[in-house]
DNA sequence: CCTATTTAGTTCTAATAAGAACCAAATATA
DNA sequence: TATATTTGGTTCTTATTAGAACTAAATAGG
């Protein structure tokens, strides 16, 4: 088979998509003076009695470094407040304050109302075709990574260091170890 | 029917999968000591002799501030020029140096290869599955906005500024103009 | 022809993104 | 028990993101 001659139109309608989709929930989030990752953030911890750093990020898929800082603009705006762990010496809990937990109850049934408009027009199973697919496509990117399993953010995010050292002394020639 | 009662597990897909995708370009354009957003200029203008920012905004779907500063860093790279337009005094006209076009020579046929391989186990009606859903979901994106054409990526920004004023002033009883 | 409006690109601001380096705490290993 | 390694969160750096405000140029309208 010749070797492709255009990048795959399906690879750029999943950004455009995406795009689209980010673009239209921060139209809602600005209406509650929120940031989009920090409305997905309320919405995570309105689920929970508080949540350490490393799971939050687990769940929202917000790095570290990142998610320090927004946590810190959250905590200035009285959303959200650290609390330090009892059981880990290096682990604080993250938890909605009075505020942060009615923005939370506000939020909720109006950004899920929102979202969940997007699909008035689509059965049950075109929902299921879309994800099945989407999932599909996700396994196939980790299967190219070379391990087929998922990963939490934070080794996702070592291993790509990982692979692209291998990636960058490879195309310098240099030995590589095991993959 | 009741109102719903959790995030849809599609759209929570889609930006997992997107995610996972840019990741994934993200480790070949770093061997190229380039970023994603790089490449993709470069995969842009290397099928033309040159194109405005305009242009060139609209086909990476990235907005002008910040294409001017992604320009000003590929520029110090010695990859683009900007040239003077000869028919408006407005624009200016982005090409690939010499050192870009080599790049851009080396950069095409992996790059290719290199995500057309996440497509090695589907069949093209599969890939048409996929890409056919996704559009389907960025039209229905559209339709909520309440706007069904597609706009250029200013057109979207600026638009998303006043349904962003009207939600908003909506929120807190002002009397709104015609939506 | 003159005035008003729109547009192209730049500058600026605030937020986010990713990831390296760091330090202290926890865990693993000998 | 002591040493080595890993981990949680912070700080720092670089890049990107979005969008408002700005200036000069182009276009529209009277």
């Amino acid at each position: 088979m010749s070797p492709p001659t255009e990048f795959p139109r399906v690879l750029s309608e999943l950004v455009r998509t995406n795009q689209a989709f980010l673009n239209y929930a921060a139209i809602h989030a600005y209406t509650l003076e929120l940031t989009l990752p920090q409305l997905d953030i309320i919405l995570t911890l309105g689920h929970a009695f508080g949540m350490t750093f490393k799971r939050l990020g687990e769940k929202t898929l917000i790095t570290k470094g990142t998610l320090t800082g927004i946590i810190n603009r959250m905590e200035h705006k009285g959303l959200v407040q650290r609390i330090a762990s009892k059981t880990d010496g290096r682990s604080q809990i993250v938890r909605l304050t009075t505020a942060g937990q009615t923005l939370f109850e506000q939020a909720v049934p109006e950004h899920l109302d929102y979202v969940n408009q997007l699909f008035k027009e689509y059965s049950l199973e075109d929902i299921a075709t879309l994800e099945s697919t989407l999932l599909r496509l996700r396994k196939a990117i980790f299967a190219a990574h070379g391990d087929g399993s998922e990963k939490p953010v934070d080794e996702i995010a070592g291993w790509c260091t990982q692979v692209k050292a291998v990636c960058k002394n490879y195309q310098e020639g240099d030995v590589v170890g095991p993959c």
